[in-house]
DNA sequence: ACCTGAACACCGTTCAAGT
DNA sequence: ACCTGAACACCGTTCAAGT
């Protein structure tokens, strides 16, 4: 009898913070930072909006713990059970991250901003932790060691934050003829630039057509791995 | 009389698109993008919300111009006369960038999103043709300038965007106390992190607290550099 | 403890109307 | 051409009230 009444207490409570969390990132990842509003939610859950606040907090809050979620995911994909060279579990979390924002556009902008306000969150932490030991891994010197990590997170935030264009407008097109198109369009925007003003950029119109993202971003980690080896 | 009847109408138009953008750089830089609306700009141009739309179009817009005109300006900024070294160019642009995201911190999200929104606009182009032409006087191969680019423009962008924070507290309070305040802040909360789980991130508190904002970005594009070097 | 939903103080944007 | 400002359709957040 007192589980039934236990029971039925418990009934009572049908939202919990991971699923207001999870309709949060399915708003997000459909139509961007903008479709998530309080009332969009309340209406995919049924629920009233204080329901809401009473289990998440405010939007910026959920904003973060989305964030958080999508991230923690991300990296936990990354346990290899055999230990790989550092060079390697780099290049794996940077894909990782890499996938994380292709998918989840909105993430761009939300990493920016949470690096910034919350600098000892656990997105900023976690990425810099799972970075940072493998560039001690790779025998720099300590008193290099912060810098050499900031580097490579940065670089991987900014370059995976400009591929995120590229990857939206490949979705939702059959045989990447969107992605194709865009980086067209792109290019020939680049190419019609006035010549005295814009020389560099439109020599290089045609690379940033025909280059693949995923590969000039692993360029990318791999000339700074070369500066890096410089370090030790 | 044609000369005052002009007059007359032209003392009309008492508000321009470059006022007005002028007027939403103060509201941006004064309390961040939030503080950028509509009806606060209004105020302080003492006019009504329609003659917003007339100059500029929307809220998105303007901010856009926002960015554009102080993007424009850090980089008109950089005309030495003197031919100088690549390198130190590069990084006399990087400082320059750095600079404008100190000044505007609201441009650290805003750069993201025009990366991504408007990869043929201004900004993008701008940064680009200026960082690129660099690249091409370092001597390194064609078929590699807009890979070298990006990840020196990516690495900019990234680290610029999250130096932010650290000079925003610096400001306003006498002395540098509020910097110092806030890194021993995040020192100690990066300190006190479960030592299994973030061995690394405490290793680095220490350098995280004592570390000179410019001379690490600095220290970054050397490493970057070295990396293009080798390139040749 | 958990949730509802009306109410409040804001938003961005439009557009008929004025000069 | 340039500008006004009321009106509209939204927002995020609070909080008394319910169970």
């Amino acid at each position: 009898m007192t589980t039934r009444a236990r029971q039925s207490v418990r009934r009572r409570q049908v939202l919990s913070r991971e699923q207001i969390i999870a309709s949060a990132i399915e708003l997000l990842d459909d139509g961007g930072e903008g479709a998530l509003t309080v009332r969009a939610l309340t209406e995919r859950l049924a629920t009233g909006t204080g329901a809401i606040y009473y289990h998440v907090g405010t939007r910026d809050e959920l904003l973060d713990a989305a964030t958080e979620t999508v991230i923690a995911a991300a990296l936990a994909a990354r346990t290899d059970p055999a230990s790989p060279a550092p060079e390697d579990e780099i290049r794996a979390t940077a894909l990782s991250l890499f996938g994380a924002i292709a998918e989840h556009a909105w993430l761009a902008t939300q990493l920016t901003t949470q690096f910034a306000r919350r600098p000892s969150g656990p997105v900023t932490v976690g990425i810099f932790e799972r970075i940072g030991r493998q560039v001690r891994a790779l025998g720099v010197p300590q008193a290099a060691w912060f810098s050499a990590t900031s580097t490579l997170v940065h670089y991987i935030l900014g370059a995976v934050s400009q591929h995120v264009r590229f990857e939206r407008d490949a979705h939702g097109a059959p045989g990447d003829v969107g992605r194709e198109k865009f980086l067209g369009d792109v290019a020939a925007a680049w190419q019609d630039l006035d010549a005295d003003a814009y020389p560099f950029v439109r020599a290089i119109a045609g690379q940033m057509r025909e280059h693949d993202d995923r590969e000039q971003f692993l360029s990318g980690i791999a000339l700074i791995l070369d500066g890096i080896a410089r370090l030790r």
